[in-house]
RNA sequence: GGGCGGUUACCCAAGUGGACAAAGGGGACUGACUGUAAAUCAGUUGGCGAACGCCUUCGGAGGUUCGAAUCCUCCACCGCCCA
């Protein structure tokens, strides 16, 4: 039960319980446990808030337990209104459909190929009749739903609240019972979803009621806000080593210890160790997070490209040094330097260049570039803002 | 179904005939300081233009007016109260 959160002791140590008696019984009867946790797939990439439930999954797996990576292709439809002030923007079958397609490829960074199920709730969702619904509304009120958290919040604000927002609940708790569920996994948002709404409606279809394992959320790079591709504040896991390490880099001192729990390989006293160490002055807290953003590259990417990384990012950031690998740009000729800005797509528009040149953000080989409309000076790293780079070099034989 | 209130830029929000590309806050971006952290300070934050300036934007479509985010009509959506 490492690394969980209930925000309620006795729940906490009521699915502890339950989940002991039932690997006993795997133990015993020799049949695997069914763990599953879903992902909507509203959005083409998963990102390291996604993969705390699925480091979760994986340990049963481990374990030799049935894990299904089920892929929300349904739910997406409604949009799960959990930790939302609003509803989400209703999907389409298409946009879901292109989501899904990456969405399991990408799980395999984590999760072991071989072993892993992937399905889809339309599967059975879709089947679902006019009356299985209203069967299924018949074991929970309104009531129930009006005391979650971000209902609450919204109906006191004023705030619109749809009522297919209510049915995410039914379905992600039909989830259970179609799959026959013995443990889902999902974060603190997903408390009702799994407790209320699965717990529930297995018992009412005579099963016996999933274990709810319940993760903490990954707080994204601002430190604060949940991790999610709205709020802009993700570390995808499809990027790259460099930027993976150096996003991890950019999250607030605060954070780290959620980041330590939540998503690197660490024991707990590997990480009150680093905390101590930190706590006492012995450790620089640059250099706790640079072991943390070498641990979760390593993870994605390998030691040996976290190790890359970790050199790149010194080079550039603590050095002061260019990167050894950037795009490459051929001057042509009689371009200005907002030509050559607008060309190699560095600014959004030729006001934003007029803008960043003014503020001095725009440097070739170390040095600002004062005027807009000067013909480009030549060949040189370009820097532009903190982290935009690109090689400018000559127009090599016949220009493109 | 009825009554009232609302819809403004990435988000919140002010503005209720001209000085509005639109106050203020948040966010974001740039610079200084740093550890690509936090905090702080300075600045920027629709597009085009060397520039006087021009163009597009205040839910949508029309209209009134020299002039509309602001007034009128219709439409769409949201909230509250009543049924």
């Amino acid at each position: 039960m490492q690394g969980t959160e209930y925000g309620d002791e006795e729940l906490k140590q009521a699915m502890a319980r339950e989940l002991r008696e039932r690997l006993i019984e795997s133990e015993k009867t020799g049949r695997p446990l069914r763990v599953y946790c879903g992902y909507d797939p509203t959005s083409t990439d998963l990102h390291l808030g996604h993969t705390i439930t699925m480091r979760k999954l994986r340990q049963f797996q481990d374990l030799g337990h049935e894990v299904t990576f089920l892929i929300g292709s349904y739910t997406a439809l409604v949009g799960d209104p959990s930790d939302k002030n609003k509803a989400r923007p209703v999907l389409t079958e298409e946009q879901v459909a292109e989501n899904a397609r990456t969405y399991a490829e990408q799980a395999f960074r984590v999760l072991d190929r071989e072993k892993t199920i992937i399905r889809y709730n339309g599967e059975w969702l879709s089947k679902l009749t006019l009356l299985d619904l209203i069967r299924m509304g018949q074991h929970f009120t309104v009531q129930q739903f009006l005391a979650r958290e971000n209902f609450a919040k919204r109906l006191k604000a004023g705030e619109p609240i749809f009522l297919h927002e209510t049915y995410y609940a039914l379905m992600q708790g039909y989830d259970a019972v179609a799959m026959q569920t013995d443990v889902q996994v999902g974060g603190t948002d997903q408390l009702f979803n799994i407790i209320v709404a699965g717990r529930k409606l297995q018992e009412a279809m005579g099963q016996r009621p999933q274990v709810g394992i319940i993760v903490g959320i990954l707080p994204g790079t601002d430190g604060v806000k949940r991790m999610s591709k709205s709020t802009g504040n993700v570390i995808p896991i499809n990027t790259t080593a460099e930027d993976m390490y150096g996003k991890v880099m950019s999250i607030p001192d605060f954070v780290m210890g959620k980041y330590f729990r939540l998503v690197t390989r660490w024991t707990p006293a590997q990480i009150a160790a680093l905390e101590a160490q930190v706590e006492s002055g012995e450790l620089h807290p640059r250099d706790a997070k640079m072991k943390l953003a070498r641990e979760i590259t390593s993870i994605f990417y390998g030691d040996e490209a976290a190790e890359a990384a970790e050199r790149a990012f010194v080079r550039l950031f603590q050095k002061g040094e260019v990167p050894e690998d950037m795009p490459t740009y051929s001057l042509q000729e009689g371009q200005t330097v907002l030509d050559v800005l607008m060309a190699t797509g560095t600014v959004g528009s030729r006001s934003e260049g007029r803008r960043l040149v003014a503020q001095r953000g725009v440097r070739l080989d170390g040095k600002p570039l004062e005027d807009p409309l000067a013909p480009f000076p030549g060949p040189g790293v370009l820097r532009v803002g903190k982290r935009k780079f690109v090689r400018v070099v000559r127009p090599s034989g016949n220009h493109t």
